[in-house]
DNA sequence: GCTAGTTTCCTAGCACCGCTAGGCTAGGCT
DNA sequence: AGCCTAGCCTAGCGGTGCTAGGAAACTAGC
């Protein structure tokens, strides 16, 4: 029975070791990077090992990757809400969420340019993918939805335009302060943008 | 002299050709399913051919298909915008914009996911990568930079959501109204959120 | 201790990728 | 006629994701 344990543990603890190697090369080099011989190597294994953790081969390590991601996405951005909506929460959550981003351009990557094909519409989705949206719901007082896809959206933009070096890198602060101001809801402290 | 023009003619009709079956098959498929072989077979010559074209391979036939995507999303940007800011110019000009992105993925992908090493800063950036930028900022009447840049960041964001299917399909057009409203200018005929 | 069966892992290989070196052929020039 | 150049193709490099099949090690029953 301990021998029993003892295999599991080793099995999840490779399992692990593979997710944190691609993890980290992906967010150091880009997804590009990461092959099934780098990732075998570094594991100490061959390639064939992977697929006995992740028959879906590379995507599959991707699609784990990014499920981590969401979770630990919406736990920034949960962390960084204050008590309750107005701008200067809007714009905390958004700086997590842009922090995120940047920290992790691969997971990131992972979690929103693939199709990804479990369900995302408000219905089936899963709670883990739930919990980010529902976190930038509440930062701007939305209930119906449509408000938070687009605040969600261009968080989204901003991040991957930002990072692709579309927009003005110096002027980040203001750009936050620009979207919590637009985002602001109409019983907040103000809704006109500053300046 | 007629020999040298016929010979510049069909060298001409060559890279066209490359680049619209780059283009389409891209569309059609995506970019992975754009092959140097495929591409070579498309056009009725051999691999190496490609690279008498472009010295710099697949990253280069790209690079050509996204600079003619700047131009042409310009345009139709320009031509939805009607003759002042408001609301209706935002909607406008934002459904064509996204319209762009549903209608050619692959083109919009190539001109915004990759790095891009030509500058994109609003000092050295080349014209034709200007021009959409100018005419988003025409559109929200804005004239810092700070304001468009988040307006454009919203309209990516909300182009690539959509296609990966994060956000519900249905809710398109009240999604462009929601953006419209929070980004209309000042001096519009509204800045609250309808509803 | 010995054998049979299972689990675990690696070797080797597939088809495909982007890319390139080198040779063949056809045409213009001297 | 002979050479030179441009244009194109054949063949091949190293790398990719992925998989079939066999070797080795470990477990269980006697």
């Amino acid at each position: 029975m301990a021998e029993r344990t003892s295999r599991r543990q080793r099995v999840d603890e490779r399992h692990r070791r593979i997710l944190d190697a691609a993890r980290e090369r992906a967010d150091a080099d880009g997804w590009a990077a990461v092959t099934t011989r780098r990732l075998a190597d570094a594991i100490g294994y061959t390639q064939p090992v992977l697929y006995s953790h992740f028959p879906g081969g590379k995507a599959e390590i991707m699609l784990a990757v990014a499920l981590e991601g969401f979770v630990e996405l919406a736990r920034r951005c949960r962390a960084a809400l204050g008590p309750g909506p107005g701008r200067a929460a809007i714009e905390a959550v958004a700086a997590a969420y842009l922090d995120f981003g940047r920290e992790h351009p691969a997971v990131y990557e992972a979690m929103f340019s693939e199709p990804l094909d479990t369900p995302f519409g408000q219905d089936g989705t899963r709670p883990e993918l739930r919990a980010g949206f529902d976190t930038l719901a509440e930062a701007i007082g939305d209930d119906d939805g449509t408000a938070t896809e687009v605040f969600w959206s261009a968080l989204h933009g901003l991040g991957l335009l930002e990072r692709t070096g579309r927009v003005r890198p110096e002027h980040r602060a203001e750009r936050v302060a620009e979207l919590a101001a637009r985002f602001a809801p109409p019983s907040g402290t103000g809704t006109r943008p500053p300046d």
